[in-house]
DNA sequence: CCGTTAACGAAACTGGAGTCCCGTTATGAG
DNA sequence: CTCATAACGGGACTCCAGTTTCGTTAACGG
């Protein structure tokens, strides 16, 4: 009876086991900057959806493509903006919005797998990028109406705010394991809004 | 001779085609929200590596564990970090250094690629959680110097300053086509340190 | 330097993802 | 309503990722 399975390479870590792991990791490096991270299986979904293989396969072909399909299909649901006459009160708006959807668990989970699956796929990254950018389109009014009043700089890049105010939820979805909270979204839209009123996102200086 | 490949659907869109078309798009959402994205194949990893395959399948087994050991070791090896006397120098500093490593194709596609493969596995996230926590930890002095100066309230968190500058950078590199440019880097830099001046991030209030 | 055995790797095997074939269903034009 | 055919779906087939087996190589304690 031999115990190898995952403790391997802890008994004689040094030589060849040692080699052999320098190698390894740098062709995982190599593999996963070249083609990114493969597919889940398309014959499951037809199973969950209760229709023909052939028909998934026919139609999608691929995971990534039917990725783009389903974000070509989230970016038409659109949820309306609230307004609140102030900018920070707009952002944190804004930022709660976001915050709810990604500390939802199925919602949190979807979109950290789609963003995944565009790391993949030009063509499913095209759909991702095109999905933010509806997103912040909508949203960026309220950026224009901030500067009208004059709460920031003229030529303040509207849509960099809107980003702003999303880039650490994101962040800390990804990259941490800390949970999104409330104080996590107003935090967001505070240093956003701070940010914006002192020229930080002026447009091409 | 049948043509129906990718644009299967298009002719006639309604009735059983868009039911098919509806039932799939939500099992890809519940298959994602479940499993997130499957990984990427050993074999091809083991011939790049030059080394048996089955030695790349006993000692690590799936791709998400090998991502997990990738990680490890990118945790090791540290860059040092510059000191310029001002936050916002340091920031900047440190906003530039993200810009010129996620800009690079290579290690641009290995982060993209690390970070989908933390979406997966939950050993993976963990280590991607510690080399983000090692990196943040590394810089934050910095940001407890400006505090030792003056220039930010006491209780900022100080980690929470260093995320915000990345933030936009990993946001842009994920969610946007746009390339991360030094613009993007300096903008990073000044917004986290007038936010971070102005007291937007105070630890627990 | 020697011997034990951890770790590696070639080759044969297997299961299921992805493809192909062809009959069935039902859309939408006339 | 009718008909041509777009689109679906069951089932057989293929091929390769992942597993198992077993012989070979070399790490490291003495």
């Amino acid at each position: 009876m031999r115990f190898e399975g995952a403790d391997s390479g802890t008994v004689r870590p040094g030589g060849r086991t040692a080699r052999v792991r320098a190698a390894v990791l740098q062709a995982t490096g190599d593999a996963l900057a070249e083609h990114g991270f493969a597919p889940l299986d398309l014959a499951d979904i037809a199973r969950r959806a209760e229709v023909g293989k052939t028909t998934v396969y026919r139609r999608w072909g691929t995971v990534t493509r039917l990725v783009a399909d389903l974000l070509l299909d989230m970016a038409e649901q659109s949820l309306p903006r609230t307004e609140t006459g102030s900018l920070f009160g707009d952002l944190k708006a804004n930022a709660r919005l976001v915050q709810r959807t990604l500390a939802d668990p199925r919602q949190g989970a979807l979109f950290k797998a789609v963003i995944a699956a565009a790391t993949c796929d030009a063509k499913t990254a095209e759909a991702l990028h095109r999905f933010y950018d509806i997103r912040v389109k909508e949203w960026a009014p309220c950026v224009q109406q901030a500067i009208d009043r004059g709460e920031v700089p003229e030529d303040t890049d509207v849509h960099e705010v809107i980003r702003a105010v999303s880039a650490p939820l994101y962040y800390r979805l990804l990259t941490s394991g800390e949970s999104i909270d409330e104080a996590a979204a107003d935090r967001a839209a505070e240093a956003a809004a701070t940010a914006a009123r002192a020229g930080a996102y002026l447009r091409g200086v």
